[in-house]
DNA sequence: GCCAACGTTGGC
DNA sequence: GCCAACGTTGGC
């Protein structure tokens, strides 16, 4: 199992709407290093939710339902998206000032590479971010 | 609202 | 193929 994280507005498209919604396809991915995350993106992969701009915290946990295929907002057949569906909400969302905060996560792309909407993480990154997170997960 | 970082575009 | 100009993202 390979661990992600994917950013977004929460002006755009934001956690509460993702629950509501039950299931989702990340569109709007324009960006070729991105694209190459969610190509590697497999069906049961976890995937934080990140807020960035407002809020700048990862408020819950998805869940990859279908892997990549051709974004149907684009005629552009390079671009791809995935579904992703919620599988927990982090009991405490976990800010970038907490992350920066913690030398074990220093070398997260979240923080260097502070552009790329979707980001590989480790299993042990993405264990320590849920611990702060108060959060445990029963299949990991 | 500003600006640094970075990706993309297009002229040469 | 290089690189300047420009646009976008996202933290502060």
């Amino acid at each position: 199992m390979n661990f992600w994280l994917v950013k977004q507005e929460p002006s755009q498209y934001n956690w509460d709407q993702f629950v509501k919604d039950k299931e989702t396809y990340w569109d709007g991915v324009r960006n070729y290093q991105a694209r190459n995350n969610l190509k590697n993106m497999r069906k049961g992969d976890l995937v934080f939710f990140y807020h960035s701009v407002i809020g700048k915290e990862i408020k819950g946990v998805a869940k990859v339902s279908k892997e990549n295929y051709p974004d149907p907002t684009s005629e552009d057949p390079n671009w791809v998206v995935v579904n992703l569906k919620p599988y927990k909400e982090l009991l405490s969302p976990v800010t970038l000032a907490d992350i920066k905060s913690q030398q074990k996560l220093a070398n997260l792309a979240l923080i260097k590479q502070s552009r790329l909407s979707v980001i590989p993480l480790t299993k042990s990154e993405f264990k320590f971010i849920l611990i702060m997170g108060n959060t445990k997960l029963s299949d990991l």
